[in-house]
DNA sequence: GCAAAAGTGTTTGGCATACACCCATGA
DNA sequence: TCATGGGTGTATGCCAAACACTTTTGC
C-alpha cells in the first residue's frame, strides 16, 4: 500500500480525471465536448474533457485545472462532485488508464462570451445530440446523466445549473429540461416554496410586454437534501 | 491520456483498492477490520482489509481477490459496489495511493465457521465500536455507512444482507438494525408486501416453543428501485 | 394455561394530483 | 383592447402513521 515501499512494477497505473461538464440554455441541457484526433483508434473523434493527474495533485485539483485548460472554462464558477471510477483494462485502448469522472455543472448566465462559444477544439453539445465518443464516455455521460435527474428530485442540486436570481417559471423550466417532462405549475410553486429553501426578491423581472415576474434565489449556496418534486 | 505516451514521470499512481465488508448477526451491524502494523506511523492499528492493483486487474477484479487473501472471506457470495474515490495526497503516510472504496455485504448465515470466527489478523466489529483505524479508514466507513442506510430505503439492497429465506420479523429487525431505529410492525408488513418483491413460501419456521412463522424470499436476486420504507 | 412471538384492520390527517381562470404589463 | 405569460385555490383520493388484540405453538 505504499508507494515508497512498492516495486517498480507495481507502479503502473496512469490516473485520469474526466468530467461531464452541463450547462442549461434555451431549455436545452448542453454537454461540454472536446475534439480528440489521435490515430489511429480516434481519428475526429469528441470526448468528454479530462487529462491526467499529476503525482502532486488530488483528483480534484486535477479537475480544476482541466476545467480551463481542456474545458477552457474558467474554474470557481463550476460545481464538481465525484461520479465514479472507471477500471476496465481496455477502456483505453492505448493503455492503462484508471479515470476518475466527474460531474460538473456551470449556470449559463455565468460564462463569458468565450466560454459560450464554440470552436474547433471544444464546444456545447446538446446531451440528446451527442454521438459516439472516444473511451468509455458515453457510459459516463449516461451515469452522469442519470445522476443528474436523479439528485436534482431530492435535493437543490439544480441551483448549480440556475443564475443566481430566477422566476419560478424559469426554475420549473430548468427542472422540465433535466428531466425531459413537464410539471404542473401550480403544484411545482407549491411544493417549491414549502420546502423553504428560497428567498423571494423584492425585484421583478420587467422590460417584457406581459406581466413582470417576481424572482426569487436560493437561499443557501450549499446544495441541499430536501424531496423538490 | 495515454499510458504509452505519456513520459514516465507521469506513470506515478499506486492505486488501492479498500473494502467495507459488512455483515448482520444477532441485531448487530458488523465491519470487517484487519490488524495493521506498520512502523512508525501506524503500530497495532485496526483497517479496513485492502490492497494494491496489479496491473492486469480492474478495481472490481482485485476486490474479488482482497476479499479471499486479506478480508478471508470466500468470493461469490459477497456483493460488491463502487463507492467512492479517495485521493488525498496524505490519506498514507507512506506515499502516493489513491484508493478505490467499495461497499460490501455478505449474509452472515452464508459465512463459514472460520469465516466468521474473530482471530489475530482480521475480525468482526460492531460498526458502532470501531476505534480509530490506519489512513482514511474512519472516513471510507462513515461514508458506506451512510451509503448502506440510505440505499436500503429505497432499494432491495438489504436483500444482500439477508439469508435466502427468512421471516417478516427477521426481515424487519434487519431494517432497524441498519437503520438504528424501531419500525411500527404493521405498517412494515404491509408496506413490504405491497411493493412485491417478496414472494411467500409454503414453509415455516417451526421448532421455538412459540408461533411458526411464515417464511419469504426476495423474488429477485437483482438489487430493484423500490420505496421500501 | 402460560409464555412468547406471529399475525391482522381501522381511523386519521396530510400530501400529491388534477384542473381553469383572472391579473399585470407593453404595444 | 389585445396578446402574453404571471400568478392563484380547491376538491379528491391515496398513503403514511398511529394504535391493540387474537392466534398458534411448546412446555
Amino acid at each position: 500500500m505504499s508507494a515508497k515501499s512498492s516495486p517498480k512494477n507495481l507502479r503502473f497505473a496512469v490516473l485520469a480525471a474526466d468530467i461531464t461538464l452541463f450547462t442549461l440554455h434555451d431549455g436545452c441541457l448542453l454537454v461540454r465536448v472536446v475534439r480528440v484526433d489521435r490515430s489511429p483508434h480516434f481519428v475526429n473523434y469528441e470526448a468528454l474533457p479530462g487529462g491526467l493527474l499529476r503525482p502532486s495533485e488530488t483528483a480534484e485539483q486535477a479537475v480544476s485545472r482541466l476545467l480551463g485548460d481542456k474545458a477552457g472554462i474558467a474554474k470557481g464558477k463550476v460545481y464538481v462532485e465525484q461520479l465514479y471510477t472507471f477500471s476496465r483494462l481496455d477502456r483505453d485502448p492505448r493503455g492503462r488508464v484508471v479515470a476518475v469522472a466527474y460531474l460538473a455543472l456551470v449556470p449559463y448566465e455565468e460564462l463569458s462570451e468565450g466560454e459560450r462559444k464554440d470552436n474547433l477544439d471544444v464546444r456545447w453539445s446538446p446531451v440528446g445530440r451527442v454521438r459516439k465518443l472516444a473511451y468509455d464516455h458515453n457510459e459516463m455521460l449516461t451515469v452522469a446523466l442519470a445522476r443528474l435527474r436523479s439528485r436534482i428530485t431530492y435535493t437543490t442540486l439544480l441551483q448549480k445549473l440556475m443564475p443566481k436570481e430566477f422566476t419560478l417559471t424559469e426554475l420549473e423550466n430548468a427542472y422540465e429540461s433535466v428531466l425531459g417532462k413537464s410539471i404542473d405549475k401550480r403544484n411545482f410553486r407549491k411544493k417549491i416554496l414549502a420546502t423553504g429553501v428560497l428567498e423571494e426578491l423584492s425585484k421583478i423581472r420587467a422590460g417584457m410586454n406581459y406581466r413582470p415576474a417576481r424572482l426569487y434565489r436560493f437561499k443557501l449556496k450549499k446544495v441541499k437534501e430536501v424531496v423538490v418534486l
